[in-house]
Order: structure tokens, then sequence, then C-alpha cells
DNA sequence: TCAAATAGTGAATAGGTATTCATTCTTTGG
DNA sequence: CCAAAGAATGAATACCTATTCACTATTTGA
């Protein structure tokens, strides 16, 4: 037994399941939910095909398994940034900060991620459902984000905009913006300046005084 | 033959495969390329499975043409508004016009290609590759609203900002209000909304100038 | 060291679906 | 009205890959 609790065998158990979620997470990413197979999975972690069953049900599981490791993560992440402070401005800021430091470490789970967006909104065009888990994981984060646009709102230090759209807005912009900025490489400045661009373009847009004007 | 030369016969044939488009574009973006089958596909356009493949090659080819025969009508459209105005703002407000018009009588369309787009940017995570015609249409719409927005720059009437980062932002924000307002139903009044909407987050943010002072 | 238990293997199975094609139905032109 | 040409059909084919499982290799505990 080791410190905590875990013995040698399950340490190695999931050492190992996590070889197949790396594995998958990136052949996902890469080449998408039904281009890959769990041959391909296999072969990646340098194991025979039917190993992974002794790990993962299925491809479906194998599929949410890694859903949920990194979103539930990222989530978690999220809501302590809830949590901390209660000044909209602040959360504004830190959710970008979280956003942009997450995901530039866990680029081809952005990827998946953002395909599951795409087609979550309108119904299922997707490459098979995610956890329901998941799914309240994420409706939990919209209605606190939704929560802080509200009540900067009302605190005055936010337009009285529509809320849902403002929410909808910030979400579609920091996406694309993070895929496309982190598409080639990452380095430390191109992160600051995504986060710099990020707050700047969501609390000022891109008109200026002469331009309001016209 | 009729007035356009076309004879009866091949406006036949036009129609026949305008029905079997219309059914793999709502089936694919229902369900998503994968989940479809030929089968559904010919089922709800009523004909028989083998019949598909007196108009399509293949399902490959099916997805391209259903992807081209929309995107070329958009790509199309905005090329007008960009040649329409020189001014940076009204060109501006006029690919918001054209995109949320558009895509309120395509939302099926809007669905495939926002998961197109998704995984694009990265690589591939994506149903099967887009039609080489349509990237290059995309490409090009890319450089010019690039274009739009460095002319702002210059002319003082937009915020120097990166313009990459700007158009990402703009067509995160667009797409994810677009899909997220239009999932449920639209009418007249809605679309004017999500229109002003676009139009005012991209120019003007959200802080105020009290949120900004503090 | 040995036998039982556990883990790994990859060829075989099973099920699904894109695609084909011999056949049947429909249209056309004489 | 008839035969040839064109279109439609849907059962059969061919292929692909998720999943299984009988077998081999490794580890464990005595």
């Amino acid at each position: 037994m080791s410190d905590d609790g875990v013995s040698r065998k399950e340490r190695d158990r999931l050492v190992r399941e996590s070889d197949f979620l790396d594995s998958a997470e990136s052949l996902f990413a890469e080449m998408g939910f039904y281009e890959t197979s769990m041959e391909d999975v296999a072969k990646r972690a340098e194991y025979a095909t039917g190993t992974i069953y002794r790990y993962f049900e299925s491809k479906e599981t194998l599929y949410h398994a890694l859903l949920l490791r990194k979103g539930r993560q990222y989530f978690g992440q999220t809501q302590v940034v809830f949590e901390k402070s209660n000044d909209p401005l602040l959360q504004l800021r830190g959710l970008i900060c979280c956003k942009v430091a997450f995901f530039a470490e866990n680029w081809d789970f952005l990827r998946i991620y953002m395909t599951e967006l795409a087609a979550k909104t309108g119904g299922s065009a997707r490459a098979c459902r995610p956890p329901q888990e998941l799914d309240d994981d994420f409706e939990n984060y919209l209605s606190n984000l939704r929560d802080v646009f509200v009540r900067g709102m009302k605190a005055g230090v936010f337009r009285k905009l529509n809320p849902d759209h403002v929410v909808a807005a910030f979400i579609g912009m920091s996406n694309e913006c993070l895929q496309t900025s982190l598409a080639e490489g990452v380095s430390g400045d191109v992160l600051e300046e995504i986060e710099m661009f990020v707050f700047d373009f969501v609390s000022g847009g891109i008109v200026t005084e002469k331009g309001r004007s016209v």
C-alpha cells in the first residue's frame, strides 16, 4: 500500500488507463472520433487491440472518459474563479486567464471539446453523445457565467445587453481565438497576448470614439 | 427546350439532385455525417438506396455537393458586401446583416458548417474533408474580412488590435450567437435583435465608462 | 520453485453500411 | 401500340472495424 491508500496494482491500472486516454485524446483530436479505430488507439499506446477492453467497456466509454477527465478538471477550475470573488470584472478576467491557461496546456482536448460544442446547441450532429455528467457541469458553468454578466449589468460596470447573447458571444469568441492562435505552437508571449486580447475585445469592442461619432 | 436552354430532362435531374441534397442536409445536420446512412437519405427523399448513386458517386461526393451548394452561395453574398462599399463600418454592418439573414434561412447548413469550422483550424477532426473549392472561398473570405478590419484601423474608426484575432473573435462570436439564438425557432424580431446585438458587441464590447474607471 | 491468478494478445466473430448490379418499371419516339 | 433507352429498385456484395475470447505470458503468494 502506498501512502494514499492506493495499491501498486491500482496505480498501475490508473497509469494504463491514462495511457489509453492520452492516445485516444490525441488521435480523436487529430483524426476525429470516427476516423480513429480502436486498433489505432491501441497501437499508439503500444498495446494490443484487445487490451483496451480490459480498461474500457467500449469505444464510447473511452470517449466519455476522456471528455470527463479534462472537462471536469476545467469546470472545476472555473468554479474556483466563480467562488473566489464577487466582482464581475475580476471574475471575467479570472475566467479568461483560466481558460487560456487550461487550453494552452490541453490543446487536443480543446479541439474535441469544440467539436462537441459546435454540435451541442442544435441537437446532435456529434460524434457520440457526451456524458450527462459533463453536460450538467456545462449547464452549471453557463448559468454561473450568465450570473457574472447579470451582476455586472446591475452594478453598472457592464452595459445592459441580452445576457444570453453575451454568454454566447464570450464563449464563441474566446474559443475561436484560442483555436486559431494556438493552432501553430504556443509560447508564453502568445498566451499573454491572447489573454489580453480576449479581455480587451470583450470589454471594449473594436470601434473607436471617432468611429462612433461618424 | 425551356427558355434557358435546359431541357425538361435536365431540369428533372436537377430537381432530383436537389431532393437528395435537401434530405442529406437535414439529416447530416440532425444526426451527423457518420450517423446518417445512405439508406436514411434515400428514404427521406423517397427513393430507393441505389438511386442516389445515379446522382452522386459516393457519400463523400454528396456531402461535398451540399457544402458547396450553400457555401458558395453564402460566400458569394459576402463578396457582394465586400465590393459594394469601401467603408469598413458599413462593410461590417453589411456582413453581419448578410450572415444573420443567410443562416436564418439555412439553419441546417449552419450546423454542418460550424462542425466543419470547429474541425478546420486545428487540422481535421471532421466528418470528411470539405471540398478544396470551398476551402479556397473560405480563405478568400478570411482575407477580405481581415482587410476590412485593417482598413478600419488605418482609418482610425477601429481600435488597433491584432487583426487576425479580431477576425477570429468576430467569426466565433457571431457563429455562436446565431447557433444559440436560432436553436429554437426564428421570428423576424429575433433576427433583428441578433443582428443588432452582434454589431453592438463587436463595436463596443460590454464594459461601461463606469466599469472602465474602476 | 510452483500453481493459481491476473494481464496481455491478436486472430476470429459479428454487425453494420457503402456500393454494385441484375432485374423491373417508365418513358420516348416511331 | 411496340421496342429501345433510360431510370429506379433493393437484394446481394464487399469491406470495415468494434468487440470477443481462447490462448500465452506474467505476476503473485506460499
